[in-house]
DNA sequence: ACAAAAGTGTTCGATATACACCCATGT
DNA sequence: ACATGGGTGTATATCGAACACTTTTGT
């Protein structure tokens, strides 16, 4: 039996939300898309083996996953029996991708418009948005997509792009600095015909959950 | 690589939170306990495997088992690289065990008192509880290990149980109210020098999460 | 009659939601 | 001066928490 691991990642682009695939260059399923990620060797843990498979695929390393779940039907991958653990990530746009060659073809797709996916990555990639929704109002994990610094206005466009709904601005901010997580940075985003935003960092940039508050902006 | 499955199944006795485990006949852990269930095999799905093991096992059969996550240390099980894939049950404690024999060791542990665990299993242990908890404020699981017909204070009584806190009376009764989730059988449990306690069974007996309301008893 | 658990509503405080205007800048 | 997004506070509604007495039965 083989064991595998794929990466769901998630990151946010011209106000849109999107995802990573690679295009697959061997059967089954050549030429299609799936979700980066391949199998476990025998001396790595799980989440070792998601983040080196990332990384030799798209070149995105080191970055923060959280074990989402495992797909184990018996009849999901035509090669035989494989079991694949799927993790989910959240990382900033900016991270540049491997470049495109023969060898490697990775690409963001929004998520509104994916391409035929190899496996059952479709079901992960259903079940991975349901998760970061969840994840988003319950832990810090926003810190990884945002860059260093940022305004309370771009944070509060993710959650509205995650979520797929508008917040209200005022019970956003009040929210916000309740919990305690933010600090300000001194500085100022100066840019555009308006006055200047405030740059915020995260007080702690480790993952860990809310404060006591579970369910922040769910409803 | 090898793939296993195991169970942590839940069941409540004289007031109490149970564990099922068995006794490991086998080197490694010869003579120590562990939790239910073992390899899976080639044609069979993750969650087959799990309820499979779980009755060559214990004779507890057929029941609900909820994904839990997967654990793949490199070095957890001393024989090779086996990752494992954990399930959740919560259920009635009158389900028959299979006799002790010398091929069968299966016996209800509390969880104040757990013996010496192979494995990472403690481990496994300690995180189904917290997600046992969050199961039962989320979703209607508990309908798996009340018996058919039940009054409102065994209800609570499990509920109490699980989350290690007492619950107000008149609160829990209204929001189970609230949730819809209970039809009154119009019978009456005679038993006790006391006023008889109206039996209830649930709407739907299909695991689900509870209506739009997460967070039900937090905090 | 008494013991034992079942059953039942209301008040109060905390939290969530709805909502509108002024501010600082670039052009 | 005007267009653009940044920034701020209050009033109301909803929900969660605290709380005590009466009812029905068996002995």
């Amino acid at each position: 039996m083989q064991v595998a691991v794929d990466a769901v990642v998630f990151t946010i682009a011209n106000n849109d939300l999107k995802i990573l695939l690679i295009k697959r260059k061997y059967p089954p399923y050549q030429g299609q898309y799936a979700l980066p990620g391949g199998f476990v060797l025998l001396d790595e843990n799980l989440e070792e083996a998601a983040q080196r498979e990332l990384e030799e695929e798209t070149g995105v390393k080191n970055i923060f996953l959280k074990q989402l779940r495992t797909y184990g039907n018996a009849k999901r991958d035509p090669r035989g029996r494989v079991i694949s653990v799927a993790y989910l990530a959240l990382i900033s746009a900016d991270q540049k991708l491997k470049a495109t060659t023969d060898a490697s073809d990775a690409r963001w797709f929004l998520l509104s418009q994916l391409p035929a996916l190899a496996f059952d990555h479709k079901e992960i990639i259903q079940d991975s948005l349901e998760n970061l929704r969840y994840e988003i109002q319950t832990t810090n994990i926003s810190f990884q997509i945002l860059p260093k610094k940022f305004t309370l206005t771009q944070l509060q466009r993710l959650y509205e792009i995650i979520l797929d709904k508008t917040l209200d601005k005022r019970n956003f901010r009040k929210r916000i600095r309740e919990l305690g997580i933010l600090k300000a940075t001194g500085e100022q985003e100066r840019e555009g015909a308006h006055r200047p935003a405030a740059f915020y960092t995260f007080a702690s940039t480790k993952y860990q959950p809310l404060s006591e508050k579970i369910n922040v902006f769910l409803k």
